[in-house]
DNA sequence: GCCGTTCTTGATGCTTCAGTCCATAACCAT
DNA sequence: ATGGTTATGGACTGAAGCATCAAGAACGGC
């Protein structure tokens, strides 16, 4: 009935992603864009409407994915405790091996914080990782692997906030003994 | 001996770093600087040399004024728990009554983490930040008032990374309730 | 094989960007 | 008061920004 598109939808979301993730939405150019996603302008605006649509769809991809593979982590986890340890650990070498990255997250909740849209959806994935925390650490608390006097809501707060300044002390290039210690010291308050 | 310069290069700096730390390098434009110090870009170039010399200018005062009145905090305090509670609250309303701010050390280790010298800057603040609190710990435990099987090096690295997630989830407009719990979870390490 | 539809490319438009330059103004030492 | 010197402000430059558009290409249905 018409000409189909030639490129994958997903498959340039998830470079854009990879784009805005390392650069930033102002850094990104729309030539930035096209070079990596491999089309012409025309094109991407066609299908995604603008460069603020396109990094709204790269946010919830990420959101989806990465924060999504932490809450399949933390719900699949008989040990939360070992779950948590394992999960900071690898954001630790994920920052150490590429720390002009960071968390997408975090770039997108301090660089377009005056966009209510990217906010919204920063909140709400926060939300999520806060609820599944506790849902976990709740069940731990009953089968009592986390002690009966700790409240699982506000170390779930707690935990999601220290995750979001991993990633930013991540970015500021400290070395692997620093993320170690702060994570022994965060995992401390489970004890 | 010639003329003298209109304007206050102190003051224009603190004007520089506010709208820095609103809304980030990349879109704070040279036409919102000259209209927020009020002078023509001409001045702007003589004095400061670049855009990017005068962020550079921006953070620097950020640091010495801002993390430089934790410091202060911490160094002078009799009892380091409630200097922390109340250092960790006061950004909390901070976050609350400006969401759009938040911290510039933060906002420039995300946003800039591709220039060397704003990582660098970031990164020394944190040290220094870090070696405060583990002062304050120390002498803390010599006098008593922390158990001594606690480690201050690995709790002053867990505060700071607690600190700059604080700063993160403030911006993304989470309610008072959340960042309360969040910190009174980071504090129980301490007991 | 032709038509209507949708896609692709890249030239184009118009705005905004960082940074420079110049004519003028303000100062101080003499 | 004058001259040497430095600051000022805004017009200006060239580059780069985002977004649109037109001409043609690739498909499915008939």
């Amino acid at each position: 009935m018409a000409r189909p598109r030639e490129f994958d939808t997903d498959q340039a979301i998830d470079r854009a992603m990879n784009l805005f993730w390392r650069r930033g939405y102002a850094a990104t150019s729309l030539q930035d864009l096209t070079a990596e996603l491999g089309i012409g302008s025309g094109s991407l605006y066609a299908a995604f409407g603008s460069k603020e649509k396109l990094y709204a769809r790269a946010l919830e991809r990420y959101c989806s994915r990465d924060a999504g593979a932490l809450i399949a982590a933390l719900e699949s986890a008989t040990d939360v405790r070992s779950a948590l340890r394992t999960a900071l650990h690898a954001m630790a070498e994920a920052d150490l091996r590429e720390p002009e990255r960071g968390c997408f997250l975090v770039n997108a909740a301090t660089e377009r914080s005056a966009d209510s849209a990217t906010v919204d959806r920063v909140g709400g994935t926060l939300r999520l990782v806060e609820g599944t925390i506790a849902g976990a650490l709740e069940r731990a608390q009953a089968r009592g692997d986390l002690s009966a006097g700790k409240d699982p809501a506000e170390l779930a707060r707690f935990l999601t906030t220290f995750i979001q300044g991993m990633r930013v002390v991540g970015k500021a290039r400290v070395d692997r003994a620093f993320l170690e210690s702060a994570v022994s010291g965060a995992l401390s308050v489970l004890d």
